[in-house]
DNA sequence: AGCGTTTCTTGAACTAGATTAAGTTTTCCC
DNA sequence: GGGAAAACTTAATCTAGTTCAAGAAACGCT
């Protein structure tokens, strides 16, 4: 049940059974329906969430009503809002399911606890905010890098099967660019 | 000499006179002169840098031979190539003083044994990686929420003294446009 | 202080991608 | 299974920003 999520763990840090079965008590399992939200705009975020199945995005919207996909997580990858987790502000931005999904909900009001009985997980979060800072960095460099052309051919290249399971709109405003343009991109290859 | 770094790890953990004395020990202070390399590309990164006074910004070459200026990181902030202090392979990046700065330099070698002697970094490290996490995500939302001028505009408006301090052609390429362009952006305002 | 280098400005011409509208295809739900 | 909604495609036109070249201003070093 939580096995994906406490085997991610067991890439970065050690816990005995005992301590993943006191984490496992302060975590709670949710499914996500395709479309439906964790977060919606104005919202307070409540919780990170661990992706166990499927695919959530976090996306805000735009002046002129469309979405803007800032981000995807599918399996193995934490997601959250972490300003409005941090301060406690309205977020600007909606999660939502891409597709039927399912996560691990760590809720904001746990989190000191959890971190003052399992300090391990200090260290464990601090390893995978090293990497999505790293991956951060190396997405504003392919943003500045590449044209919006180059982009989709790159990441069709890294993540051919990714490209095939979200809808091509979600995809263009990931990359940076209109659904127009990518199905132009599309027609040019073939 | 290590007061700024020490009070801004205080914002975040407790460490006592003893723990900060130990702490010291494993760091060294730096002066770094305008335009001068902390990492080149190609080197595989040596540490992570707090910016006591200056400033300094992460960048990259372009095939156009021009400079992205991917970060700027003033006083108070940590600078470096996750990716690579991490994984120990090659950057892409530079990292390079814009004036006359002094940092303090927290040696990749000596981190592991940093953290196990003074598990509360991981939390001040968790905690800034957080913010960091944070702040690039609201980077991207600015990136596709506004054109280049707005971000300008923002940017001056948030930030008018660093405006003032960084050359003009550094700033256009971190907002995401050209020297050219950031002109005629001024020129047209007065 | 002067000269060379670097940074900034300006304008004309150009282009990558946006916008708009209309139509087709695919998906979803009853 | 069929109809409505959502997703995708296509093409003409437009525009935000780029490129290029030339010149001006500021800076740095001797």
């Amino acid at each position: 049940m939580y096995a994906p999520l406490l085997a991610h763990i067991a890439r970065y840090v050690t816990l005995t059974a005992a301590e993943a079965d006191l984490l496992i008590g302060y975590l709670r399992r949710q499914p996500v329906a395709r479309k439906e939200l964790l977060l919606a705009q104005g919202q307070v975020c409540p919780a990170n969430y661990f992706v166990l199945r499927g695919c959530l995005r976090t996306y805000l919207t735009t002046e002129k009503g469309t979405e803007q996909t800032i981000q995807f997580g599918i399996e193995g990858w934490w997601l959250t809002d972490y300003a409005s987790l941090d301060s406690r502000r309205a977020s600007e931005f909606f999660i939502q399911a891409v597709e039927d999904t399912e996560v691990v909900v760590f809720d904001q009001q746990v989190q000191e606890e959890v971190f003052g009985r399992l300090p391990q997980l200090e260290r464990y979060f601090r390893l995978i905010l090293q990497r999505a800072v790293a991956a951060s960095q190396f997405r504003v460099k392919l943003m500045f890098s590449l044209s919006g052309e180059q982009r989709y051919h790159h990441f069709n290249a890294l993540f051919p099967e990714f490209v095939q399971r979200v809808p091509q709109y979600m995809l263009a405003s990931y990359l940076g660019f209109t659904p127009e343009f990518l199905s132009k991109i599309r027609a040019r290859v073939g």
